[in-house]
DNA sequence: ATTTCAAATCTGATATATCAAGTTTCACAC
DNA sequence: GTGTGAAACTTGATATATCAGATTTGAAAT
């Protein structure tokens, strides 16, 4: 729907301007404890003080521990009752996330080839299209782009907000390695295919086959992040 | 290991005593509030008040403060940056929760069937074999415990730390209402029939069958719990 | 040298205070 | 009556203070 709809009232309608992009202090720790876990900046099993941390930061312990509560119920750190937190993240718990968004997005990519419009489809195939461009012209920042918007507009498209929340909290992809993926020739070609054929099917309405090839191409995608960032070539 | 095991040292050992069943307060409340949540005390959208909350408790607003944090990484509540939290839980929401699960469980009961040992299979044949006398007996509360036994047991199988305990995180069931469904000949013969289906697919090594009767149970069992729940005979 | 145990210390858990953004109220102008 | 806007109020966000459980330390006992 566009900002302007006179058609339907006389009253204008606007969007609400969404409160979201205002970035509070634990919201920043938060993200920033984060990716400093996934990226390894921390030990599995390392202690974390808060005092130390609010010092870091430069705020008070206040924030910090609403932004370890956040990261404790996403599993990268574990909270032991009066003895603090403790890192819980290594390359088998990566794995396990990968597995997760594996389930959780073929599950999405299922309901979305029973759901999707053709409106839907057809945005679905512009984005498509794109991808194919940017990949014969290998534009490594047009295809990460292009990955997490086909990726939203398939989640759009199965009409599951707690889903895809769901399968945001197990992205921990970092840009500068999605950069080093996609310099690849090879994997750019793969990850192509996989995506059009991921499209075709939720185009097609085949909801199992959507289903199949989205879990392969997490997992596949997921497994060559993850034998660069642990540097090992590694089967599930 | 049993407690003292003085083969292998000289010094007796003892099992660490697990400090998680420390409460905390802001465990209490963020139980509390959990559960108040997915039993519909709270209306969707609803407006939630820090220290009103902290004050009904009896408690100040920082162990509130956390459990909403907690609440809102798990998607019960969504916060609005200086504007506070809202519920975010509808029938629509324990739809999508109950096909995370089923998304999950499958994907677990898959790995399962990949990792378990002897001595697992045998655990599990044990607890198919229970579940068969309660089901027969009717008795409701032994079969409550075996199901939750039982899952345990598949997520150990599968040695998949992360998760079974975002699995966790899906289950909404309540154990007044949980009683009720298992009171029902009808529903626990269904629930045994799939339970023995998964846990002979597993025992069996077939991957595929055990995450496809996984699937069909958590989403067929929760689909029982919703048309109760919400008083709708729901299909997804 | 090893064990014991209590004091000192550290640190997470909770309470309270302060600040600032958001909301409501209401008098005033048009 | 409607719209405007400033003051009053509410409330989330952050900072600071206090409390209590966990860990460490070190001297005394064996």
């Amino acid at each position: 729907m566009t900002a302007a709809n006179p058609s339907s009232s006389s009253q204008a309608e606007f969007e609400k301007i969404d409160a979201s992009f205002q970035m509070t202090v634990r919201d920043h720790v938060h993200r920033a404890m984060r990716s400093a876990i996934i990226s390894g900046r921390f030990q599995p099993g390392q202690k974390i003080n808060e005092r130390n941390l609010a010092e870091q930061f430069g705020v008070s312990t206040t924030p910090i521990k609403e932004a370890l509560r956040q990261l404790e119920t996403e599993g990268l750190v574990e909270a032991l009752p009066r003895r603090g937190v403790v890192i819980r993240f290594s390359m088998s718990w990566a794995e396990e996330m990968i597995l997760a968004r594996a389930a959780l997005e073929s599950m999405i990519a299922h309901l979305a080839a029973k759901r999707i419009d053709e409106k839907g489809k057809a945005a679905l195939s512009v984005i498509a299209t794109r991808m194919k461009e940017a990949t014969a012209s290998g534009d490594a920042d047009s295809l990460i782009a292009l990955n997490e918007t086909f990726h939203d507009h398939v989640h759009k498209s199965s009409q599951c907000g707690y889903l895809a929340k769901l399968i945001e909290r197990q992205q921990f992809y970092d840009a500068s390695i999605r950069r080093v993926i996609h310099l690849d020739p090879t994997e750019r070609q793969k990850a192509l295919d996989e995506h059009v054929a991921i499209a075709e099917a939720i185009a097609a309405g085949d909801a199992d086959k959507a289903e199949r090839t989205m879990r392969d191409h997490v997992v596949r995608s997921g497994d060559t992040y993850l034998s660069i960032v642990f540097k090992k070539k590694g089967e599930v």
